[in-house]
RNA sequence: GCGAGCGUAGCUCAGUUGGUUAGAGCGCCUGACUGUGACUCAGGAGGUCGGGGGUUCAAGACCCCUCGCCCGCCCCA
């Protein structure tokens, strides 16, 4: 077609999605808040340096996949296609070391040029809860469980598991880096060709591939356990222990890994299988050096990102928006009352509907498309004697009410 | 980025081996019902068949390109 189009990966939000988009997101600040965990937003654009040096260079995001531009000053910009490294940016830029931990909660758009799929497109949008400062295993568990929490309050808890999985300290995660690609570099001619680019680049995601091959060469690789140090293991025993405390179930998936750099410790998945291929609803883990690296003095966090878009594909019908009530006035006559009472029903904080035009038959064909709780109707007998006709369209049943006494009996409705 | 499938009214879809003015249901508009919705009945509007090119006497059907959606891979939320 010749008609303007949308551009590719990105969505308009109607009103009935915005509706779905909202409540996820409603629901998730409400937990969220409960938890301690404030609203906070940082722009959607940052000096690219933030994304490139914290994601890392070789990531998928990073290498392929930003909406990066050079700006008039001739600075490189980059759309942000993740929450967490321009909150650790704000936490440095505006000195907030000293509140830690600091806890909060985010939402908005993110981008990324993939190949658009459901559940994955250019512009998305994602809710965030990041914990930094604390280095203890509390905040692991603290910061998961508000994940299990809003997926619970959603209603979509028994469509989604939690897998678990650590990626140690640096030193462990160095030590078993270098175990796996000892190991798979021994096996390199039944490795699939993109593992074959993961040894380079990231060779933990070897253990994740779903290449039969590499299936059947990581049934005999090291395991990450034997090269976890004492404190990682240990910690590792702790957020799990915390998660069985609260009654979190959790199943370890020693094959989950994240392909971004800043992630140490703790790593994890909110998966569903209702959604294909995109199943990941809710994924996170702690990032100790991140801070670190963008500049700041060391300090720890974690947190994690759901997709609002693959939420709102879960969860089922969202609570009825507030029915309105129709006025309408039969005969010109009635125009300009109706219109001034209309705006005192408003003032009084009822939801009003008034048609532009139309005889009484199309206005409440109208009220009645709008799933209006009521109509009330106001012609020259009504004006007379100074009432209206109050219609339930509910129950089908009309009365007069006097005009004074409209706005209390609009507020009798249930 | 790689491979597969699909694009016909606002929506969900029919459209025989290429053959005259492209159909249905739902929705929308109008009327029956000029002060009363949901039901019913009767009419009506709405398509350059995603776009461009090609083959043919003839293309919505076949071929090529392109755009978009979608499935898997990849990656991730």
């Amino acid at each position: 077609m010749s008609l303007p189009q949308p551009v590719r990966g990105t969505h308009d939000l109607l009103p009935e999605d915005f509706a779905r988009h909202a409540h996820v997101q409603a629901t998730a600040r409400e937990m969220a808040a409960r938890f301690g965990y404030a609203e906070m937003a940082t722009p959607i654009f940052e000096f690219t340096e933030v994304f490139a040096r914290t994601m890392g260079e070789s990531s998928d995001v990073v290498s392929k996949e930003m909406y990066s531009f050079e700006s008039r000053s001739g600075e490189s910009m980059t759309l942000r296609p993740e929450y967490t490294a321009g909150i650790c940016r704000a936490f440095i830029s505006n000195g907030l070391q000293q509140n830690v931990p600091f806890k909060v909660f985010a939402a908005g758009p993110m981008f990324r040029y993939e190949r658009p799929q459901k559940g994955r497109q250019r512009q998305f949008h994602q809710i965030d809860v990041e914990c930094i400062g604390a280095a203890e295993a509390k905040a692991d568990i603290e910061v998961i469980a508000i994940g299990a929490s809003i997926l619970g309050a959603l209603g979509v808890m028994q469509d989604c598991s939690l897998e678990i999985n650590t990626l140690g300290d640096q030193e462990s995660r160095q030590a078993y880096r270098t175990a796996l690609v000892e190991y798979f570099s021994a096996h390199k001619s039944s490795l699939s060709k993109d593992s074959l680019e993961r040894l380079e680049r990231n060779p933990l995601r070897i253990l994740d591939s779903k290449d039969k091959d590499d299936r059947v060469l990581v049934e005999k690789a090291p395991l990450f356990n034997d090269y976890l140090n004492s404190y990682s293991s240990d910690f590792f025993a702790e957020v799990l222990e915390g998660l069985s405390l609260l009654g979190i179930d959790y199943s370890l998936n020693r094959r989950l890994v994240r392909g971004l750099d800043y992630y140490t410790h703790t790593a994890f998945e909110f998966v569903t299988t209702a959604l294909g291929a995109q199943g990941a609803v809710i994924a996170g883990g702690r990032y100790d050096g991140l801070i670190e690296t963008l500049g700041g003095k060391p300090t720890p966090g974690i947190g994690w990102a759901g997709g609002i878009e693959r939420l709102a594909m879960l969860i089922g019908d969202v609570p009825a928006s507030i029915r309105p009530i129709a006025i309408i006035p039969v005969g010109d006559a009635a125009e300009s009352v109706a219109a001034k009472l209309a705006h005192r029903l408003r003032q009084d904080g009822h939801s009003i509907e008034m048609a532009f035009k139309g005889n009484v038959g199309k206005r409440m064909k109208r009220a009645n498309k709008l799933n209006a709780r009521a109509a009330v109707l106001i012609g020259e007998d009504e004006l007379a004697r100074n009432v209206c006709t109050l219609r339930d369209l509910d129950q089908g049943e009309q009365s007069e009410v006097a005009l004074s006494d409209i706005s209390a009996a609009l507020g009798a409705l249930s």
